[in-house]
RNA sequence: GGGCGUGUAGCAUAGCCUGGAUAAUGCACCGGCCUCCUAAGCCGGGGACCGCGGGUUCGAAUCCUGCCGCGCCCGCCA
């Protein structure tokens, strides 16, 4: 409870004082309490013992009693095994929870120093299916999206699309063999892998295919005419695929955040003079490198990162160095973020050094490399996307769909038509995101069907029936006296659910700054779970006082904007009913 | 071989950065709760040598170190 801590910090520091605790010694051991019985922040006195030459228990006690008087109405005070406890007394949270309620924030105040951030994520490839991968890079970018917009920065979505290269030789020729009237069928939904597949097998057995795909590579870089068009093509269909994708999945990436490779294919060759400018570039078995230092390959030799490859071309890392340049010096990018899977760590790492060695990027700028683990299948190993057992992310999601759909004729009858549709829809797919977002996001993934469709437990669809709940009080409330009620604490049921609400915006706080989405749905699962409680023991509509009532309604509001907005910030919808 | 990461109840996870008091949550399991605001829910219960061994500390799941298991990466793919 950040809140509080700072309310009573300054009391502390003056009993710390008074104790004659050397200067900014005692402050750091206020702490969350451990136990919450005990209370919600703690004070571990033991390390004072040596300087004071006291025990612990003398120490706590002797703080409790400084404390108890200039803390007043704020906390109480006890000491208990050399700690001393500080529990926020019930009207102190009672002002507070109420200030958060009236506040349209939620008590989430806008970053003092916004930054302009740029969110590289998601990032398919032109003419291939979009896979369970693809959907911790856009799910996770999403919600950081939504999260750092929220607390007050700009930020600029970068959808790095896998759009040039080599492969286009053979598909561009697997397009011509098809003829291209075929393309509407062969490219829609559902089969790109095919698509891919049978141009990759044409180029692995066929030698004449294999010729004139590396020819049409060629025409491709070369910018000629009929070739680019073609390219056009493949990248329009794959577009569109795409954008079918993000709908269903009711992410915010649209054709304007599209930054495809081929956009910076033109800046590729001032990536290398530049490089050569600053003198890092080296020349290494024939092809142009940096060495930037603190990796070693197999031999132990230094291991350098290749810019231009001995036949000409240029790859991956001379591309993500025209990027930075292209969101540093274009877009004034103060923070580069990259949600892509942890394996690519060292090239990442070996990027941002260079970069800041040619002082592309400089000290007000931050590189993180936004990492998370791959998507295991159940036998724990990383699924293969070319081995052709990946799941397509399409079918996962219509069927998280469907079964909500299921659930949805089980559980409530009466919703029909569009509404049923869309409740289905925002619960299939909420239930998917969550799956994703709700687990530190570095740890490797193991997708397991009924985890992810699951509608029971530490799930959306658990926050969302929550909201719903709520929603469906207010549906017999005509008044609204209760929106300037105060709130009144009467039981631990209210105290729970208050102390939720205060510390909504910790959580909001700390994803931010770890980039950690999980962090928010570990408070969500709190407060529902608070909420759950709170409902079944406490009478709202039914409580005998006035008062009480317009309370209760208000921490029920409260609680139900907390779940919407937090899940907003997570890219799921909260239904009004389900 | 080197580097990076990871190991918490049957399963899946949180906590680890910033060390504290009976290690938290969900699934599964056992037992209760719908004449009363949505039972996708609520209440109660059992279940963990926090991979193993050292070290630092008054105190270690958390910090350091060694080992073991697993994963990823280690030069012209992205």
């Amino acid at each position: 409870m950040r809140i509080l801590y700072h309310s009573v910090l300054p009391s502390i520091t003056h009993a710390m004082l008074e104790l004659g605790v050397p200067d900014g010694e005692g402050e750091n051991l206020l702490g969350k309490a451990t136990v919450s019985d005990h209370g919600d922040l703690a004070i571990a006195c033991h390390s004072l013992s040596r300087t004071l030459k006291k025990s612990p228990i003398e120490i706590a006690e002797e703080l409790s009693s400084i404390l108890a008087p200039l803390l007043d109405g704020i906390t109480n005070i006890s000491a208990v095994n050399g700690f001393v406890n500080l529990k926020a007394t019930d009207s102190w949270l009672e002002e507070k929870c109420r200030e958060t309620c009236n506040d349209i924030r939620l008590g989430i105040p806008l970053s003092s120093n916004p930054r302009t951030v740029a969110i590289d994520y998601s990032s398919p490839n032109v003419a291939k299916e979009m896979h369970v991968g693809h959907l911790r890079s856009t799910v996770i970018g999403d919600s950081l999206t939504r999260i750092l917009e929220f607390l007050g920065n700009t930020v600029i979505r970068e959808n790095h699309i896998g759009d040039w290269g080599t492969p286009f030789g053979m598909l561009i020729e697997h397009l011509l063999d098809m003829g291209e009237g075929s393309n509407e069928n062969e490219l829609s939904v559902g089969d790109l892998d095919g698509f891919y597949k049978t141009a990759r097998n044409k180029f692995d057995s066929d030698e004449s295919f294999a010729d004139r795909s590396r020819a049409r590579v060629v025409l491709l870089q070369g910018g000629d005419e009929e070739t680019i068009r073609l390219w056009q093509v493949l990248v329009d269909e794959s577009t569109r695929y795409f954008n079918e994708v993000y709908q269903l999945l009711g992410v915010l990436l649209v054709d304007d955040d599209l930054m495809g490779e081929s956009a910076y294919h033109h800046l590729l060759p001032d990536v290398v003079s530049r490089l050569n400018e600053q003198g890092l570039l080296k020349n290494s078995d024939g092809a142009d490198v940096v060495f930037p230092g603190g990796h070693l390959n197999r031999d132990g030799e230094p291991l350098p990162l290749i810019v231009r490859k001995g036949d000409g071309g240029y790859n991956y890392a001379t591309t993500d160095l025209a990027c930075i340049i292209d969101r540093v010096e274009r877009l004034k990018v103060d923070d580069l973020l990259y949600v892509v899977g942890t394996p690519q760590s060292r090239h990442f790492q070996m990027v941002f050094s260079v970069a800041y060695q040619a002082g592309l990027l400089n000290e007000s700028n931050t590189t993180v490399h936004v990492n998370f683990g791959s998507v295991l299948g159940n036998d724990g190993k990383v699924l293969k996307s070319r081995s052709g057992s990946a799941v397509k992310l399409v079918d996962l999601l219509k069927e998280s769909v469907s079964r909500a759909n299921d659930v949805i004729g089980d559980k409530n009858p009466n919703l029909t038509g569009i509404e049923r549709e869309d409740i289905a829809n925002a619960i299939g797919i909420g239930a998917v995101k969550y799956a994703d977002l709700s687990t530190d996001r570095t740890r490797d993934y193991m997708f397991d069907w009924a985890r992810m469709l699951s509608f029971e437990g530490d799930t959306a669809p658990y926050l969302q029936y929550a909201h719903a709940r709520i929603k469906s009080i207010f549906e017999r409330v005509d008044s609204d006296e209760w929106k300037s009620s105060s709130i009144q604490i009467t039981n631990e049921y209210e105290s729970r659910l208050a102390r939720s609400i205060v510390s909504f915006s910790d959580a909001v706080e700390s994803a931010a700054t770890d980039l950690m989405p999980n962090r928010i749905c570990i408070h969500l699962h709190e407060i529902a779970s608070s909420f759950g409680s709170f409902y079944e023991n406490c009478p709202v509509l039914n409580a005998e006082e006035i008062p009480i009532i317009n309370s209760r309604l208000l921490l029920c509001d409260t609680t139900a904007r907390i779940l919407s907005t937090g899940l907003e910030l997570l890219g799921i919808d909260a239904p009004n009913r389900m």
